[in-house]
DNA sequence: ATGTGTGAATCGGTTCACAGCC
DNA sequence: GGCTGTGAACCGATTCACACAT
């Protein structure tokens, strides 16, 4: 039984928790949030408060990216915001392209959102010739032929899938061939990538499928006939 | 204050993980292809594989909806999404409204998906003059203001937020006020609300970041300027 | 006195492995 | 023989509680 040595790729030797992974930008946010306000010091039982979480997580959190509190004091803003944006990868910009120039890929690439924190939007793909060679909200659309070359030119390391289902697969496959190395699925399908690229998906029925659940629950069982609350 | 030990309210007596319940919507849209393949029958393991999952997974999940499956053979396709639907409440309709009639507001109400699968969309909801009173994707534009009557009249249950951050928290009590029990959010900001609410939320900027820390990850080590493949 | 950093305890969820039923 | 259902083992993540630094 031999360990298989640090498996994966080189890696730097701090193995950070997946769950902290995905609480840092909450942390990012309400430090850039305390840093327009001049705020230079923060409790973590502050920074809870504005992340929505609980002091003791935020502690244990920040301690994985180094020791950058003082105690009996808190934490630097400046510092900590400088560090936590090292670590997140947001001192360099990622190109991002999106596949899919429906409904939600127009929306997407229209949402000021991503542009301004460092993924800006190269093109909208899609396969259908109307669409192809238009501009939708300030982003080329080209045809999804052009991924290999537009991945070259603009070092596109992100791909977002907005497509419709059936076309999900195919067009993550296109992307890991051509070089993006991380992609998030907005289509409500599984898709299979390869181990040493990134996957995350988000899949908006199924948010209210689980809201669904839960409300269920709640009115489930005292209004057989789906009828709102009777005022308490 | 009578809060019982066994904590919330009466609930059915079976605890359904969180985790799980998050699972049943990726089971359900399986056993939805199935049915229509008209496939009577399926085993854990290759329900897994359409649900991206292991098989171990998906015996235990299914499990706590009851012993739907016969040993040696595998589940009943229609049964089990009977079950299903059952469970996560989608056997009756679950009305919608959307707050913030910007971008992804729009793209959210004309996303097919939502009213296709029980969720009709009854308003978006804004406070621009300029806005209000127009039909946006088949969907009318109503003032913020309107909520309460809204609420009452179509039986709305879940909000959608998808404002600008500065607005969430406030239109997120206003959602409570009316009634409305479940709320996803979309804004980048933390919203608070009662115990009794359920509250999922979705930051596609904060996928990005997550998205960005592993290929940071992965690329940084090897590219200390900041540039991508030393092509061209 | 205050608030961080972190081992230790705990919890929820996943995986294993096999008994039980078809 | 095949596949489910489920205790038991395991693992990652959360919470606790306190020593330690300022």
């Amino acid at each position: 039984m031999h360990e298989p040595l640090t498996l994966g790729f080189v890696d730097e030797l701090r193995p950070i928790p997946e769950a902290t992974v995905a609480r840092l930008p909450l942390y990012l946010r309400s430090l850039l949030e305390l840093a327009t306000d001049r705020t230079s010091t923060i409790s973590s039982e502050r920074l809870a408060a504005m992340a929505g979480v609980n002091a003791a997580k935020v502690r244990k959190d920040l301690s994985y990216l180094g020791s950058y509190g003082t105690r009996g004091v808190g934490y630097d803003v400046e510092h900590l915001l400088f560090e936590m944006s090292r670590e997140l990868g947001l001192t360099r910009d990622w190109s991002v392209v999106i596949a899919g120039a429906g409904n939600l890929g127009q929306a997407l690439a229209g949402y000021g959102g991503f542009g301004e924190r460092g993924f800006p939007v190269v093109a909208l793909l899609d396969t259908d010739p109307a669409k192809v060679g238009q501009t939708l909200a300030d982003v080329p659309v080209c045809h999804l032929d052009e991924l290999p070359s537009l991945v070259e030119a603009h070092h596109v390391t992100i791909g977002i899938i907005a497509t419709p289902a059936t076309a999900a697969q195919e067009v993550a496959d296109r992307m890991v061939e051509a070089g993006v190395g991380s992609i998030l699925n907005f289509a409500p399908a599984v898709v299979n990538v390869p181990d040493e690229i990134s996957l995350r998906k988000v899949d908006l029925a199924v948010e209210l499928q689980i809201l669904s659940f839960y409300q269920q629950q709640r009115t489930g069982s005292l209004l057989p006939d789906g009828d709102a609350l009777p005022a308490s």
